[in-house]
DNA sequence: GCCGGTTGATACAGTTGGTTACAATTTCCT
DNA sequence: AGGAAATTGTAACCAACTGTATCAACCGGC
């Protein structure tokens, strides 16, 4: 981290985008901006965001959804933006996790303030020990999954190769055992698209997973489907925390 | 997928409840209202509830503890009426696990929002707490039902493959012993779906799961028919907790 | 550019479950 | 008791849903 932090910048009025950026850069950071969750996604897909500046309100998919996102799939810190009076959107914004947040209107020089206060915090304290035992390993059925090496290892101890997609899906699962999940919910979860029409993707992308993983992809045990719902995993997850302070692999999804 | 979200408003005052059940219900949800703890309980356990508006302010149990108890025996989201200025019950409300809350007085158009804005997170950013002591054996008459697995057992042993409307009204049966539920009931409970006039479907799904749990079907000894009432799961169920394996903190922790 | 691997789209076959229809059963009413 | 009406059981049908083979687009590495 040699270099100045990168700032990413959410929100949907063109023009706090635009004076948000110019006024970061100007005080040496180096600024990306995105109009909603989708854009947003795909910068974090692309580039390595140090902190995001999250305005609650926005049509479609608000602040507070998209900041329990990064918090579920990123290592970000977050400072919301939020109305005035809106507490609300506040404390729970701090529930879900932001890292700070700032009423608006606020002043440039405040914002700037908590960016630098966030980013010392969570320099000084890396996120990964925040993150409360984030497992290494997950076993479940005699199978393990190596997290930060993603690999996954067979009962008879082979190691089953995992396309990206492969194990986005089944880590997905794995974080949410006996919990049925809908096809767009795990679309989103895993590739944060929004599913279309006919959208088949994932019915393809399970099928792929249980040719890996099931002993008869033909009545499967571990990732059983629920007609109309979706997809369960049901085998028993346990998940080892070993005490590695381990600088994320993790994060950097497929670009 | 979806049919419009079950929401169950609990007040104590009979002009809210039905001012509130009046307007949400021209707002195309379906809505439920109880005056109290022992009806709501009574509710939950027979109706598939998607969202709960609890008032804070009730004689004897409080909607705090009543917040509480959901949090703590379902997995549904609440939406807390509090009064003015009892900041207190807001704070404390949102860490017992409340999902927004409302000041009293408030416009009725603000509740919707934040209604719809509660589903809208909660559908698509399923939470990952589990409910405590979510029994994972569950037996009756020499079968078992290995919950998480949805994996039925006969008492020779053989594993009978349900599908999932089987799974789904076993379970609800099994969850509500002795307890006679109505057709309307079971509908709601197993999908969600409110009866046509001539709905049948219940019926049927009954004759199919009677004919993979039952000995004789033609004279069934575990779901008997209560002509005119509905069904009920007569045989003696006792569930089995094993102790959670894996209690993944993905929660954040509470600034 | 070529090659192996990955992933989404498409197509088609196999399943599931709601609907319908009708038979069987129970209740109710003379 | 006899018969009509209401209720329930279930077979059969079919629309909707799901599994997966196949293909095409894409991507990274030589």
């Amino acid at each position: 981290m040699e270099q100045s932090a990168h700032i990413l910048v959410v929100d949907d009025h063109r023009d706090i985008r635009e004076l948000l950026s110019k006024y970061l850069s100007k005080n040496g950071f180096r600024v990306s901006d995105a109009d909603g969750g989708a854009k947003m996604r795909q910068i974090l897909k692309t580039a390595a965001i140090d902190l995001i500046v999250l305005d609650v309100m926005m049509p479609g998919e608000d602040g507070l959804t998209l900041c329990r996102y990064v918090r579920e799939n990123e290592n970000i810190p977050v400072i919301l933006l939020t109305a005035l009076g809106e507490e609300t959107d506040r404390i729970i914004g701090l529930e879900i996790g932001a890292d700070d947040y700032l009423t608006k209107p606020f002043n440039p020089r405040e914002l700037l303030a908590r960016i630098k206060s966030v980013l010392r915090r969570s320099q000084s304290m890396p996120r990964e020990a925040q993150k409360p035992d984030e497992p290494e390993e997950l076993t479940f059925d005699d199978w393990t999954l190596y997290v930060h090496q993603r690999e996954l290892v067979s009962p008879d101890g082979v190691t089953v190769p995992l396309s990206a997609a492969d194990y986005r899906l089944l880590i997905t699962f794995l974080k949410r055992p006996t919990m049925v999940l809908s096809r767009d919910q795990l679309l989103d979860l895993t590739s944060g698209r929004t599913a279309q029409i006919f959208d088949r993707s994932i019915d393809n992308q399970v099928s792929r997973l249980r040719k890996k993983i099931e002993e008869d992809p033909k009545t499967p045990k571990m990732i059983k489907t629920v007609r109309g719902g979706g997809y369960v995993f049901t085998a028993r997850v346990t998940g080892k925390v070993e005490d590695a302070p381990f600088d994320h692999a993790d994060e950097e999804d497929a670009s």
